[in-house]
DNA sequence: CGTTACCTTGAATCTCCTCAATACACGTGG
DNA sequence: CCACGTGTATTGAGGAGATTCAAGGTAACG
Protein backbone atom coordinates (compact mmCIF):
# COMPACT_ATOMS: atom_id res chain seq x y z
CA UNK A 1 0.00 0.00 0.00
CA UNK A 2 2.28 2.33 0.60
CA UNK A 3 4.55 1.08 -2.60
CA UNK A 4 1.37 2.25 -4.27
CA UNK A 5 1.65 5.65 -3.29
CA UNK A 6 5.97 5.18 -4.34
CA UNK A 7 4.67 3.79 -7.66
CA UNK A 8 2.90 6.67 -8.36
CA UNK A 9 5.05 9.47 -6.89
CA UNK A 10 7.97 7.58 -9.14
CA UNK A 11 6.13 7.56 -12.44
CA UNK A 12 4.80 11.44 -12.14
CA UNK A 13 8.44 12.63 -11.56
CA UNK A 14 10.06 12.47 -15.17
CA UNK A 15 14.39 12.59 -13.90
CA UNK A 16 14.92 16.42 -14.23
CA UNK A 17 12.14 17.94 -12.70
CA UNK A 18 11.73 21.53 -13.98
CA UNK A 19 12.20 24.39 -10.81
CA UNK A 20 9.31 25.47 -9.18
CA UNK A 21 8.86 29.65 -10.14
CA UNK A 22 8.39 31.34 -6.97
CA UNK A 23 5.11 31.53 -7.59
CA UNK A 24 4.58 28.39 -5.51
CA UNK A 25 7.76 29.17 -3.62
CA UNK A 26 7.80 27.56 -0.13
CA UNK A 27 7.12 31.08 1.97
CA UNK A 28 5.02 32.20 -0.70
CA UNK A 29 2.21 29.31 0.60
CA UNK A 30 2.58 31.61 3.59
CA UNK A 31 0.30 33.67 1.12
CA UNK A 32 -2.21 30.92 3.48
CA UNK A 33 -1.96 33.48 5.85
CA UNK A 34 -1.02 36.85 4.57
CA UNK A 35 0.36 38.52 0.80
CA UNK A 36 4.17 39.29 0.42
CA UNK A 37 4.96 42.64 -1.06
CA UNK A 38 6.55 42.86 -4.52
CA UNK A 39 9.76 43.36 -2.95
CA UNK A 40 9.32 40.67 -0.25
CA UNK A 41 8.49 38.18 -3.46
CA UNK A 42 11.69 39.19 -5.18
CA UNK A 43 13.65 38.59 -2.47
CA UNK A 44 12.57 35.40 -1.56
CA UNK A 45 12.51 34.13 -5.19
CA UNK A 46 16.33 35.01 -4.63
CA UNK A 47 16.64 33.23 -1.86
CA UNK A 48 15.86 30.08 -3.29
CA UNK A 49 18.92 28.47 -4.61
CA UNK A 50 16.98 25.50 -6.04
CA UNK A 51 15.02 21.68 -5.38
CA UNK A 52 15.83 19.09 -3.52
CA UNK A 53 13.98 15.60 -4.13
CA UNK A 54 14.35 12.54 -1.77
CA UNK A 55 12.32 9.95 -2.18
CA UNK A 56 9.95 8.07 0.50
CA UNK A 57 11.74 6.59 3.47
CA UNK A 58 15.03 9.34 2.99
CA UNK A 59 16.74 11.24 5.73
CA UNK A 60 16.62 14.70 4.62
CA UNK A 61 17.91 16.15 8.72
CA UNK A 62 19.92 14.32 11.12
CA UNK A 63 20.10 15.01 14.62
CA UNK A 64 23.08 16.16 15.98
CA UNK A 65 24.34 17.49 12.32
CA UNK A 66 24.02 20.53 10.94
CA UNK A 67 22.57 21.92 7.72
CA UNK A 68 23.58 24.92 5.43
CA UNK A 69 20.34 25.01 4.70
CA UNK A 70 17.01 25.76 5.38
CA UNK A 71 13.79 24.34 3.32
CA UNK A 72 10.32 24.41 2.59
CA UNK A 73 8.13 21.59 1.71
CA UNK A 74 6.75 21.56 -1.85
CA UNK A 75 5.13 18.58 -1.82
CA UNK A 76 5.07 15.18 -0.20
CA UNK A 77 4.95 14.60 3.77
CA UNK A 78 7.94 14.54 6.25
CA UNK A 79 7.90 13.04 9.37
CA UNK A 80 10.65 15.23 12.57
CA UNK A 81 11.65 12.51 15.16
CA UNK A 82 13.61 12.61 18.07
CA UNK A 83 15.11 9.17 18.85
CA UNK A 84 17.29 7.26 21.94
CA UNK A 85 19.82 5.26 21.95
CA UNK A 86 17.71 1.78 22.29
CA UNK A 87 15.48 2.25 19.25
CA UNK A 88 12.78 4.22 20.82
CA UNK A 89 11.68 7.45 19.20
CA UNK A 90 9.05 10.28 19.38
CA UNK A 91 7.42 11.84 15.89
CA UNK A 92 7.24 15.16 17.29
CA UNK A 93 5.94 16.83 14.07
CA UNK A 94 4.88 16.42 10.68
CA UNK A 95 5.58 18.22 7.85
CA UNK A 96 3.42 18.81 4.93
CA UNK A 97 3.62 21.30 1.81
CA UNK A 98 4.13 24.90 3.19
CA UNK A 99 5.97 23.49 6.25
CA UNK A 100 9.48 25.02 7.06
CA UNK A 101 12.08 22.53 8.01
CA UNK A 102 15.55 22.79 9.37
CA UNK A 103 15.49 26.28 11.24
CA UNK A 104 17.35 24.47 13.92
CA UNK A 105 20.23 23.94 11.89
CA UNK A 106 20.23 27.91 10.95
CA UNK A 107 19.07 29.13 14.66
CA UNK A 108 21.55 26.43 16.19
CA UNK A 109 24.39 24.68 15.13
CA UNK A 110 22.55 21.56 14.86
CA UNK A 111 19.68 19.91 14.75
CA UNK A 112 17.85 18.74 17.57
CA UNK A 113 15.61 16.59 16.06
CA UNK A 114 15.62 14.27 12.31
CA UNK A 115 13.60 14.63 9.43
CA UNK A 116 12.46 12.07 7.20
CA UNK A 117 10.45 11.52 4.09
CA UNK A 118 7.03 9.73 4.46
CA UNK A 119 6.83 9.97 0.47
CA UNK A 120 8.55 11.17 -2.04
CA UNK A 121 9.56 15.11 -1.13
CA UNK A 122 10.69 17.88 -3.16
CA UNK A 123 12.28 20.97 -0.82
CA UNK A 124 13.11 24.20 -1.28
CA UNK A 125 16.33 25.29 -0.53
CA UNK A 126 17.11 28.68 1.27
CA UNK A 127 20.74 28.75 1.77
CA UNK A 128 21.07 30.12 5.18
CA UNK A 129 23.73 32.34 4.42
CA UNK A 130 21.06 34.57 2.90
CA UNK A 131 19.10 34.53 6.21
CA UNK A 132 20.33 37.63 7.40
CA UNK A 133 19.84 39.28 4.40
CA UNK A 134 16.26 38.43 5.19
CA UNK A 135 16.66 39.66 8.67
CA UNK A 136 18.61 42.92 7.84
CA UNK A 137 16.13 44.01 5.16
CA UNK A 138 13.10 42.36 5.63
CA UNK A 139 11.28 43.04 8.53
CA UNK A 140 8.15 41.14 7.88
CA UNK A 141 9.16 38.10 6.63
CA UNK A 142 11.79 37.77 9.79
CA UNK A 143 8.54 38.18 11.73
CA UNK A 144 7.04 35.46 9.96
CA UNK A 145 9.87 33.59 11.03
CA UNK A 146 9.22 34.01 14.79
CA UNK A 147 5.88 33.08 13.25
CA UNK A 148 6.60 29.95 11.92
CA UNK A 149 8.51 29.35 15.05
CA UNK A 150 6.10 30.05 17.59
CA UNK A 151 3.53 27.59 15.60
CA UNK A 152 5.57 24.99 15.78
CA UNK A 153 5.63 25.76 19.42
CA UNK A 154 1.98 25.58 19.72
CA UNK A 155 1.80 22.25 17.65
CA UNK A 156 4.43 20.58 19.91
CA UNK A 157 2.59 21.96 23.39
CA UNK A 158 -0.73 20.44 21.41
CA UNK A 159 0.87 16.83 21.09
CA UNK A 160 2.58 17.43 24.50
CA UNK A 161 -1.10 17.46 26.22
CA UNK A 162 -2.01 15.07 24.09
CA UNK A 163 0.80 12.46 24.80
CA UNK A 164 0.78 13.52 28.60
CA UNK A 165 -2.86 13.64 29.43
CA UNK A 166 -5.32 12.07 26.98
CA UNK A 167 -5.89 8.28 26.64
CA UNK A 168 -5.95 5.78 23.55
CA UNK A 169 -9.03 6.54 21.45
CA UNK A 170 -8.17 10.49 22.38
CA UNK A 171 -5.18 10.37 21.71
CA UNK A 172 -5.48 8.75 18.09
CA UNK A 173 -8.57 11.18 17.60
CA UNK A 174 -6.67 13.73 18.26
CA UNK A 175 -4.02 13.15 15.95
CA UNK A 176 -5.50 11.89 13.22
CA UNK A 177 -8.45 15.41 13.35
CA UNK A 178 -4.96 17.19 13.67
CA UNK A 179 -3.53 15.66 10.31
CA UNK A 180 -6.50 15.75 8.73
CA UNK A 181 -7.04 19.17 9.11
CA UNK A 182 -3.66 20.62 8.58
CA UNK A 183 -3.81 18.48 5.02
CA UNK A 184 -7.11 20.42 4.05
CA UNK A 185 -5.46 23.70 4.64
CA UNK A 186 -2.69 22.50 2.71
CA UNK A 187 -4.71 21.76 -0.27
CA UNK A 188 -4.39 17.60 -0.08
CA UNK A 189 -7.64 17.02 0.29
CA UNK A 190 -10.16 15.81 -2.06
CA UNK A 191 -13.60 16.32 -0.40
CA UNK A 192 -12.99 14.33 2.85
CA UNK A 193 -10.77 12.04 1.20
CA UNK A 194 -7.43 12.28 1.76
CA UNK A 195 -3.68 10.36 0.79
CA UNK A 196 -2.20 9.72 4.07
CA UNK A 197 1.37 8.22 3.80
CA UNK A 198 1.38 7.15 7.38
CA UNK A 199 1.84 3.62 8.97
CA UNK A 200 0.83 2.63 12.43
CA UNK A 201 4.68 1.83 13.68
CA UNK A 202 4.70 5.61 12.39
CA UNK A 203 1.57 7.03 14.30
CA UNK A 204 2.32 5.04 17.33
CA UNK A 205 5.72 6.67 17.55
CA UNK A 206 3.69 9.60 17.38
CA UNK A 207 1.16 8.96 20.16
CA UNK A 208 3.94 7.18 22.52
CA UNK A 209 2.01 3.50 22.01
CA UNK A 210 3.31 0.20 21.15
CA UNK A 211 2.10 -0.77 17.97
CA UNK A 212 0.07 -3.42 19.45
CA UNK A 213 -1.87 -0.96 21.45
CA UNK A 214 -2.03 1.71 19.13
CA UNK A 215 -3.66 -1.29 16.32
CA UNK A 216 -5.98 -1.90 19.05
CA UNK A 217 -7.22 1.52 20.27
CA UNK A 218 -7.61 2.12 16.19
CA UNK A 219 -9.85 -0.47 16.03
CA UNK A 220 -12.38 0.30 18.43
CA UNK A 221 -12.00 4.47 16.95
CA UNK A 222 -12.81 2.85 13.44
CA UNK A 223 -15.95 1.49 15.26
CA UNK A 224 -17.47 5.11 16.15
CA UNK A 225 -17.55 5.61 12.26
CA UNK A 226 -16.03 8.66 12.68
CA UNK A 227 -13.71 8.04 9.40
CA UNK A 228 -12.23 5.32 7.54
CA UNK A 229 -8.65 4.34 7.19
CA UNK A 230 -7.38 1.85 4.53
CA UNK A 231 -3.63 1.64 3.21
CA UNK A 232 -2.90 5.13 2.37
CA UNK A 233 -6.96 6.08 1.89
CA UNK A 234 -7.84 8.10 4.42
CA UNK A 235 -12.12 9.38 4.53
CA UNK A 236 -13.57 11.79 7.14
CA UNK A 237 -16.82 10.91 7.79
CA UNK A 238 -17.67 12.59 11.12
CA UNK A 239 -15.35 15.58 11.95
CA UNK A 240 -17.03 17.08 14.46
CA UNK A 241 -17.38 13.84 16.26
CA UNK A 242 -13.63 13.30 15.90
CA UNK A 243 -12.97 16.56 17.12
CA UNK A 244 -14.81 15.36 20.12
CA UNK A 245 -13.75 12.34 20.78
CA UNK A 246 -10.34 14.53 21.50
CA UNK A 247 -12.06 16.72 23.54
CA UNK A 248 -10.47 19.02 21.18
CA UNK A 249 -11.40 22.43 20.52
CA UNK A 250 -9.99 23.71 16.80
CA UNK A 251 -7.65 26.46 17.18
CA UNK A 252 -8.84 30.27 16.31
CA UNK A 253 -6.33 29.69 13.05
CA UNK A 254 -6.41 33.27 12.23
CA UNK A 255 -4.53 35.75 9.90
CA UNK A 256 -1.23 37.14 10.90
CA UNK A 257 -1.91 40.25 13.16
CA UNK A 258 -0.18 43.09 11.94
CA UNK A 259 1.03 44.09 15.73
CA UNK B 1 7.60 24.55 52.58
CA UNK B 2 6.09 26.14 49.44
CA UNK B 3 5.24 29.01 52.32
CA UNK B 4 8.87 28.99 53.77
CA UNK B 5 9.65 29.95 50.08
CA UNK B 6 6.73 32.11 50.08
CA UNK B 7 7.69 33.70 53.24
CA UNK B 8 11.04 34.30 52.10
CA UNK B 9 10.01 36.12 49.08
CA UNK B 10 7.72 38.90 50.51
CA UNK B 11 10.25 39.71 53.38
CA UNK B 12 12.81 40.13 50.60
CA UNK B 13 10.67 42.93 48.77
CA UNK B 14 9.79 46.19 50.38
CA UNK B 15 6.79 47.47 49.39
CA UNK B 16 7.75 49.63 46.19
CA UNK B 17 10.36 48.15 44.43
CA UNK B 18 12.62 50.03 42.37
CA UNK B 19 12.10 49.14 38.87
CA UNK B 20 15.42 47.46 38.03
CA UNK B 21 17.92 49.04 35.24
CA UNK B 22 18.58 47.81 32.01
CA UNK B 23 21.99 45.80 32.91
CA UNK B 24 19.83 43.56 34.57
CA UNK B 25 17.03 43.70 31.33
CA UNK B 26 15.56 40.01 30.57
CA UNK B 27 16.58 40.43 26.62
CA UNK B 28 19.97 41.56 28.26
CA UNK B 29 20.19 38.45 30.48
CA UNK B 30 20.97 37.00 26.58
CA UNK B 31 24.13 37.99 27.42
CA UNK B 32 24.38 34.23 28.42
CA UNK B 33 24.46 33.66 24.78
CA UNK B 34 26.32 36.87 23.35
CA UNK B 35 26.40 40.69 23.97
CA UNK B 36 24.07 43.61 22.91
CA UNK B 37 25.65 46.51 20.85
CA UNK B 38 25.04 49.81 22.66
CA UNK B 39 22.31 50.56 20.14
CA UNK B 40 20.71 47.28 21.00
CA UNK B 41 21.20 48.14 24.57
CA UNK B 42 19.55 51.12 24.51
CA UNK B 43 16.73 49.98 22.65
CA UNK B 44 16.24 47.41 25.10
CA UNK B 45 15.80 50.01 27.98
CA UNK B 46 13.60 51.88 26.06
CA UNK B 47 11.21 48.85 24.94
CA UNK B 48 10.75 47.92 28.59
CA UNK B 49 7.65 49.75 30.16
CA UNK B 50 7.57 48.49 33.22
CA UNK B 51 7.68 45.70 35.79
CA UNK B 52 4.63 43.35 37.06
CA UNK B 53 5.15 41.54 40.47
CA UNK B 54 2.96 38.34 40.69
CA UNK B 55 2.47 36.50 44.29
CA UNK B 56 3.11 32.59 43.97
CA UNK B 57 0.29 31.17 42.30
CA UNK B 58 -1.01 33.98 40.72
CA UNK B 59 -1.80 33.93 36.96
CA UNK B 60 -0.25 35.66 34.56
CA UNK B 61 -1.46 34.51 30.93
CA UNK B 62 -4.37 32.67 30.39
CA UNK B 63 -4.60 29.87 27.24
CA UNK B 64 -6.86 31.47 24.74
CA UNK B 65 -6.67 35.39 26.02
CA UNK B 66 -4.53 37.91 24.68
CA UNK B 67 -2.36 39.91 25.81
CA UNK B 68 -1.19 43.58 25.06
CA UNK B 69 2.48 42.52 26.71
CA UNK B 70 5.43 40.39 26.21
CA UNK B 71 7.28 39.81 29.63
CA UNK B 72 10.45 38.13 30.50
CA UNK B 73 11.16 36.67 33.99
CA UNK B 74 13.54 38.93 36.25
CA UNK B 75 13.24 36.73 39.00
CA UNK B 76 11.22 33.88 40.31
CA UNK B 77 9.91 30.70 38.44
CA UNK B 78 6.88 30.46 36.26
CA UNK B 79 4.80 27.38 34.79
CA UNK B 80 3.67 26.97 31.60
CA UNK B 81 0.75 24.65 31.10
CA UNK B 82 -2.36 23.26 28.62
CA UNK B 83 -5.15 22.37 30.48
CA UNK B 84 -8.35 19.94 28.90
CA UNK B 85 -11.83 20.66 30.25
CA UNK B 86 -12.04 18.20 32.75
CA UNK B 87 -9.26 19.32 35.31
CA UNK B 88 -6.48 17.04 33.75
CA UNK B 89 -3.89 19.48 32.80
CA UNK B 90 -0.15 19.35 31.01
CA UNK B 91 2.77 21.61 31.86
CA UNK B 92 4.55 22.29 28.60
CA UNK B 93 7.23 23.86 30.22
CA UNK B 94 8.78 26.14 32.92
CA UNK B 95 9.70 29.46 32.84
CA UNK B 96 13.37 31.04 34.96
CA UNK B 97 14.78 34.11 34.84
CA UNK B 98 15.83 35.20 32.03
CA UNK B 99 12.98 33.01 29.73
CA UNK B 100 10.64 34.69 27.29
CA UNK B 101 7.24 34.86 28.21
CA UNK B 102 4.34 35.45 25.89
CA UNK B 103 5.87 35.63 22.96
CA UNK B 104 2.32 33.40 21.32
CA UNK B 105 -0.44 36.35 22.41
CA UNK B 106 2.07 38.62 20.25
CA UNK B 107 2.85 36.72 17.16
CA UNK B 108 -0.69 35.12 17.06
CA UNK B 109 -3.99 36.56 18.26
CA UNK B 110 -4.08 34.78 21.77
CA UNK B 111 -1.87 32.51 24.10
CA UNK B 112 -2.25 28.70 23.13
CA UNK B 113 -1.00 27.94 26.59
CA UNK B 114 -1.50 29.74 30.42
CA UNK B 115 1.09 30.90 32.66
CA UNK B 116 1.15 30.81 36.51
CA UNK B 117 3.42 31.83 38.86
CA UNK B 118 5.04 28.99 40.68
CA UNK B 119 7.04 31.75 43.24
CA UNK B 120 6.51 35.12 43.94
CA UNK B 121 7.80 36.63 40.47
CA UNK B 122 9.18 39.83 39.18
CA UNK B 123 8.88 40.22 35.63
CA UNK B 124 9.65 42.70 32.56
CA UNK B 125 7.13 44.17 31.01
CA UNK B 126 7.49 44.58 26.91
CA UNK B 127 4.69 46.17 25.14
CA UNK B 128 4.14 44.67 21.73
CA UNK B 129 3.53 47.74 19.73
CA UNK B 130 6.62 48.36 20.03
CA UNK B 131 8.08 44.83 18.88
CA UNK B 132 7.67 45.92 15.12
CA UNK B 133 10.64 48.79 15.76
CA UNK B 134 12.58 45.76 17.09
CA UNK B 135 11.77 44.08 13.44
CA UNK B 136 12.10 47.12 11.68
CA UNK B 137 15.19 48.12 13.05
CA UNK B 138 17.41 45.65 14.90
CA UNK B 139 17.71 42.70 12.85
CA UNK B 140 19.88 41.44 15.68
CA UNK B 141 17.09 41.18 18.34
CA UNK B 142 14.69 40.10 15.72
CA UNK B 143 16.79 37.23 14.81
CA UNK B 144 16.90 36.74 18.88
CA UNK B 145 13.43 36.75 19.11
CA UNK B 146 13.54 33.69 16.48
CA UNK B 147 16.07 31.92 18.22
CA UNK B 148 14.09 32.07 21.50
CA UNK B 149 11.01 30.81 19.72
CA UNK B 150 13.57 27.70 18.45
CA UNK B 151 14.67 27.10 21.85
CA UNK B 152 11.11 26.61 23.22
CA UNK B 153 10.45 24.60 20.56
CA UNK B 154 13.49 22.40 21.05
CA UNK B 155 12.59 22.13 24.99
CA UNK B 156 8.77 21.32 24.13
CA UNK B 157 10.53 18.29 21.58
CA UNK B 158 12.61 17.33 24.63
CA UNK B 159 10.06 17.00 26.70
CA UNK B 160 7.80 15.04 24.03
CA UNK B 161 10.12 12.90 23.62
CA UNK B 162 10.05 12.26 27.13
CA UNK B 163 6.49 12.16 27.77
CA UNK B 164 5.99 9.41 24.89
CA UNK B 165 9.02 7.37 25.44
CA UNK B 166 11.01 7.22 28.82
CA UNK B 167 9.28 4.94 31.77
CA UNK B 168 8.43 6.63 34.91
CA UNK B 169 12.33 6.72 36.82
CA UNK B 170 13.72 8.16 33.45
CA UNK B 171 11.22 10.86 32.78
CA UNK B 172 11.63 12.05 36.24
CA UNK B 173 15.81 11.72 36.20
CA UNK B 174 14.92 13.61 33.05
CA UNK B 175 13.15 16.63 34.11
CA UNK B 176 14.93 17.20 37.32
CA UNK B 177 18.31 17.33 35.51
CA UNK B 178 16.63 19.82 32.87
CA UNK B 179 15.43 22.06 35.59
CA UNK B 180 18.76 21.67 37.67
CA UNK B 181 20.58 22.81 34.54
CA UNK B 182 18.75 25.29 33.14
CA UNK B 183 18.29 26.51 36.77
CA UNK B 184 21.96 26.77 37.38
CA UNK B 185 22.92 28.93 33.68
CA UNK B 186 20.03 31.17 35.60
CA UNK B 187 22.39 31.20 38.14
CA UNK B 188 19.82 29.95 40.73
CA UNK B 189 22.02 27.29 42.47
CA UNK B 190 24.74 27.83 45.31
CA UNK B 191 27.18 24.74 44.67
CA UNK B 192 25.00 21.89 44.39
CA UNK B 193 22.03 22.89 46.14
CA UNK B 194 18.82 24.42 44.25
CA UNK B 195 15.19 25.97 45.53
CA UNK B 196 12.91 24.19 43.48
CA UNK B 197 9.63 25.28 44.05
CA UNK B 198 7.91 22.67 41.62
CA UNK B 199 5.47 20.52 44.22
CA UNK B 200 4.77 16.48 42.94
CA UNK B 201 1.96 17.84 41.84
CA UNK B 202 2.87 19.80 39.45
CA UNK B 203 5.87 17.47 38.80
CA UNK B 204 3.27 14.89 37.58
CA UNK B 205 1.43 17.15 35.81
CA UNK B 206 4.44 17.50 33.76
CA UNK B 207 6.09 13.85 33.07
CA UNK B 208 2.35 12.56 32.55
CA UNK B 209 1.94 10.42 35.44
CA UNK B 210 -0.65 10.41 38.18
CA UNK B 211 0.11 11.98 41.47
CA UNK B 212 0.67 8.76 43.26
CA UNK B 213 2.94 6.92 40.71
CA UNK B 214 4.57 10.11 40.14
CA UNK B 215 5.42 9.88 44.18
CA UNK B 216 6.47 5.76 44.02
CA UNK B 217 8.63 6.99 41.10
CA UNK B 218 10.20 9.45 43.24
CA UNK B 219 11.03 7.09 45.61
CA UNK B 220 12.47 4.64 44.18
CA UNK B 221 14.59 6.86 42.19
CA UNK B 222 16.06 8.89 45.47
CA UNK B 223 17.50 5.50 46.24
CA UNK B 224 20.37 5.78 43.72
CA UNK B 225 21.29 8.61 45.53
CA UNK B 226 21.86 11.31 42.43
CA UNK B 227 20.28 13.43 44.15
CA UNK B 228 17.98 14.65 47.70
CA UNK B 229 15.09 16.66 47.37
CA UNK B 230 13.21 17.46 51.25
CA UNK B 231 10.63 20.32 50.48
CA UNK B 232 11.55 22.87 48.16
CA UNK B 233 15.48 21.87 49.03
CA UNK B 234 17.27 19.84 46.19
CA UNK B 235 20.67 19.27 46.09
CA UNK B 236 22.46 17.59 43.38
CA UNK B 237 24.85 14.58 44.21
CA UNK B 238 25.67 12.76 40.84
CA UNK B 239 24.65 14.66 37.79
CA UNK B 240 26.01 12.58 35.61
CA UNK B 241 24.58 9.55 36.56
CA UNK B 242 21.21 11.13 36.85
CA UNK B 243 21.69 12.08 33.43
CA UNK B 244 22.39 8.38 32.38
CA UNK B 245 19.27 7.34 33.98
CA UNK B 246 17.25 10.09 31.81
CA UNK B 247 19.26 8.36 28.66
CA UNK B 248 20.03 11.74 28.12
CA UNK B 249 22.72 13.35 26.42
CA UNK B 250 23.09 17.35 27.64
CA UNK B 251 23.01 19.65 24.66
CA UNK B 252 25.71 21.03 23.32
CA UNK B 253 24.28 24.72 24.21
CA UNK B 254 26.52 26.89 22.43
CA UNK B 255 27.02 30.39 21.44
CA UNK B 256 24.39 31.34 19.09
CA UNK B 257 25.99 31.37 15.60
CA UNK B 258 26.73 34.51 13.34
CA UNK B 259 24.93 32.98 10.71
C1' DC C 1 -6.25 23.84 67.33
C1' DG C 2 -8.75 23.11 63.35
C1' DT C 3 -7.87 23.82 58.37
C1' DT C 4 -5.22 23.50 54.35
C1' DA C 5 -1.65 21.89 51.34
C1' DC C 6 1.51 18.53 50.45
C1' DC C 7 3.72 14.02 50.87
C1' DT C 8 3.38 9.03 51.61
C1' DT C 9 1.70 4.27 51.45
C1' DG C 10 -1.34 0.09 50.50
C1' DA C 11 -4.75 -2.41 47.74
C1' DA C 12 -7.65 -3.32 43.84
C1' DT C 13 -8.26 -2.48 39.07
C1' DC C 14 -7.44 -1.22 34.50
C1' DT C 15 -4.33 0.26 30.83
C1' DC C 16 -0.74 -0.78 28.14
C1' DC C 17 3.36 -3.66 26.87
C1' DT C 18 5.72 -7.75 25.27
C1' DC C 19 5.75 -12.04 23.13
C1' DA C 20 3.94 -14.79 19.68
C1' DA C 21 1.52 -16.15 15.69
C1' DT C 22 -1.16 -15.29 11.42
C1' DA C 23 -2.30 -12.90 7.25
C1' DC C 24 -1.75 -10.17 3.22
C1' DA C 25 0.60 -7.49 -0.48
C1' DC C 26 4.60 -6.72 -2.73
C1' DG C 27 9.17 -7.19 -4.99
C1' DT C 28 13.10 -10.05 -5.93
C1' DG C 29 15.79 -13.67 -7.59
C1' DG C 30 15.83 -18.33 -9.13
C1' DC D 1 6.14 -18.23 -12.74
C1' DC D 2 6.86 -19.43 -8.15
C1' DA D 3 9.35 -19.35 -3.67
C1' DC D 4 10.93 -16.41 -0.53
C1' DG D 5 11.88 -12.29 2.24
C1' DT D 6 10.18 -7.86 3.77
C1' DG D 7 7.00 -4.56 5.52
C1' DT D 8 2.54 -3.85 7.32
C1' DA D 9 -1.79 -5.04 9.70
C1' DT D 10 -4.17 -7.92 12.99
C1' DT D 11 -5.30 -10.78 17.12
C1' DG D 12 -4.68 -13.42 21.59
C1' DA D 13 -2.57 -14.12 26.10
C1' DG D 14 0.05 -13.05 30.19
C1' DG D 15 2.42 -9.75 32.87
C1' DA D 16 4.33 -5.24 34.00
C1' DG D 17 3.09 -0.58 34.64
C1' DA D 18 -0.09 3.10 35.90
C1' DT D 19 -4.54 4.62 37.84
C1' DT D 20 -7.89 5.23 41.34
C1' DC D 21 -9.59 4.91 45.91
C1' DA D 22 -8.57 5.32 50.51
C1' DA D 23 -6.15 6.52 54.60
C1' DG D 24 -2.66 8.60 57.40
C1' DG D 25 1.12 11.87 58.35
C1' DT D 26 3.42 16.34 58.62
C1' DA D 27 4.09 21.28 58.66
C1' DA D 28 2.39 25.91 58.22
C1' DC D 29 -1.34 29.24 58.79
C1' DG D 30 -5.01 31.75 60.86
Amino acid sequence: MGDNLMAKAKAARPAPMTVTPCQKCPLRRLKWYRDFTPEELKFIASFKSGELNVRAGGNILLENENSSNLYTVLSGWVLKYKAVEDGRRQVTNYGLPGDLIGLQASVFEAMHHSVEALTDVTLCILPRDKLWTLYEKFAGLAFDMTWLGAREESILGEYLLSVGQRRASERLAFILHDLFSRARRAGLTQKNRLMLPVTQYQLADTVGFSLVHTNKALQRLRQTGCFEWVGTSFEMLDENKLATLASYEPPPDKVRPFL
